[in-house]
DNA sequence: TCGATAACTTGACACGGTGTCAAGTTGACA
DNA sequence: TGTCAACTTGACACCGTGTCAAGTTATCGA
């Protein structure tokens, strides 16, 4: 069932939210500026969600869903060897990275006062440590793990590599495209996290 | 000379502003609260200061000299082989952003609606862009650069690797020490840069 | 000694954004 | 016909920034 089907009207808050979102204003978006684009009023929007906080992590789930998360973790799960879930992983959480990060920003800007959107935001990015480690996992129980790294210290170096903040850094600040922001994640995270014990 | 001769209150203020920030709460670190600690009414804060994103400015720069980040560069700049001026140039950098990991906070706090404080972080900002310029420039000259990069994607890949935005991920989102994060930037650094054609 | 000037104080206020409250309106359904 | 839910309008409190006006205090020079 989708989502849209339940409530219409809640549907098209998260609707218009994710694409005032979209055009990357993300600490500028006023609850005001949502209402109108959902052509509701702004008290009405108070009806659905308590807060500017649970709205935006409401957003997070619709987009999950909307962009079938599960699906683009599919391959990862499905690798064969750690290396290649490695390499499954960091592809598709830097390629969801571009989808969700109007919603990302808006949140992560909340973050210094909001506490509540502290802890919705951190909530959200566990679930990505925990992509992480599941790929350290399998790296390691390949033996493919690299030496000087815990498994622990690797999923956070790795989680680290794979922030939002580092992708707004390179995508944006430094003005790379996607591709060349993607190569380099993958480069990184195999030079970093695979033992090249058994190469030629 | 130093500042403080010249203006008492305006490094009271500056000491003061410094003090909350070291606490941590960087977006929460209100007007009134700094003219409290400087012992001074909050409108006199703007007899000193325009706006806070000036006065955030102004302490990083007071930072800067209390610190002294030109001794602290001079090993980098001394150093005689591309190799050890990055390894000074990582060390240099990543030793300093804990010192000003308060400031820098509560001016990143700001940069989502405050057009002002994103122009002074970004100038800031652009300071570290080129001793990484310098670092990877350094390594060309020695023939030691990674033929995988071009020089620009070279300082941006160091200049994303040693941003504020990591420093706070591993040692404040994953909880590790100073040193490790050192360790771990260092090896990220020359992996990812230096060319491995001459070992062993 | 007077008076000007700079540094500071007190107290008020406008603005913008969030979240709340109260009193309607509208439409569907029993 | 009445009731309930979803929504509207309009008001308001709160908070933090930045501004304005009028008064105090200390120092310095003529």
């Amino acid at each position: 069932m989708m989502s849209s089907e339940k409530n219409p009207t809640r549907d098209r808050i998260l609707k218009s939210t994710w694409s005032l979102l979209e055009g990357g204003g993300g600490g500028t978006v006023r609850m005001s500026d949502i209402a109108k684009a959902a052509k509701i009023s702004r008290q009405a929007l108070y009806l659905h969600f308590p807060n500017r906080a649970e709205l935006l992590v409401a957003t997070t789930r619709y987009l999950d869903e909307v962009y079938d998360v599960e699906a683009r973790l599919r391959p990862s799960r499905a690798a064969t060897s750690g290396v290649e879930r490695l390499r499954a992983w960091v592809d598709a959480w830097c390629n969801y990275i571009p989808l969700i990060h109007g919603v990302g920003k808006a949140l992560m800007a909340m973050q210094a006062t909001d506490v509540e959107a502290q802890a919705a935001w951190a909530n959200r990015m566990s679930a990505v440590r925990e992509g992480c480690a599941a790929a350290v996992s399998a790296l390691e129980q390949d033996g493919q793990l690299t030496d000087g790294l815990s498994p622990a210290e690797a999923t956070d170096a790795l989680w680290s590599l794979l922030s939002v903040r580092l992708w707004e850094h390179l995508r944006i600040d430094c003005g790379w495209d996607q591709a060349r922001y993607v190569a380099l994640m993958q480069e990184m995270a195999d030079g970093l996290l695979v033992s090249k014990r058994h190469e030629p």
